[in-house]
DNA sequence: GCCAACGTTGGC
DNA sequence: GCCAACGTTGGC
């Protein structure tokens, strides 16, 4: 079993946002990146746990707890020229993007910021808090998953 | 294959 | 809104 963090913007889609969601379950549309696509692809498995990260917004911090419900299949949005995540190099019998379902599983019972994860030895390691980072999916360890649980 | 230009991400 | 960091594109 794998733990990973999932970022999204709560303006655009946060996690009240997926809770409200027949059977609290959203695809993952829009993942554009290749180290991210790749996870998505070929590691993410059914049941695997997901932190909701939310970005870009006032104050960035981890909210919530998801589960893989389904395991990559390809992004059609990629295919639609309507679409804002539409690629024209994404064909049908060659997609180039793929997503998994995510579904809501609770909220942590506080949000935990970056500033405060940033503060923290035991994640040095945790892409999310390293400088520059934009990976909109990572893997976390299970050691540090438990970690950050327990600041909750 | 190099690398400059450009676009995007995302914290602050 | 600013801007650093990073990924992608495309000319050569």
């Amino acid at each position: 079993m794998k733990h990973w963090l999932m970022k999204t913007e709560p303006g655009e889609f946060g996690i009240d946002d997926l809770a409200s969601r027949p059977n609290q379950t959203e695809p993952w549309d829009g993942v554009r990146n290749y180290q991210a696509r790749n996870m998505i692809r070929d590691e993410m498995k059914t049941n695997d746990w997901v932190f909701i990260y939310h970005s870009n917004c006032e104050m960035p911090s981890i909210v919530g707890i998801a589960r893989i419900a389904r395991e990559a299949y390809p992004d059609p949005t990629a295919f639609d020229p309507q679409h804002k995540h539409f690629d024209s190099s994404s064909q049908l019998d060659n997609p180039r993007w793929y997503m998994v379902d995510v579904q809501f599983v609770r909220k942590l019972t506080r949000s935990i910021a970056l500033a405060e994860l940033k503060g923290k030895p035991e994640l040095s390691g945790l892409a999310l808090v390293r400088k520059g980072n934009r990976l909109s999916v990572m893997p976390v360890d299970e050691a540090m998953w438990d970690f950050i649980l327990s600041l909750e």
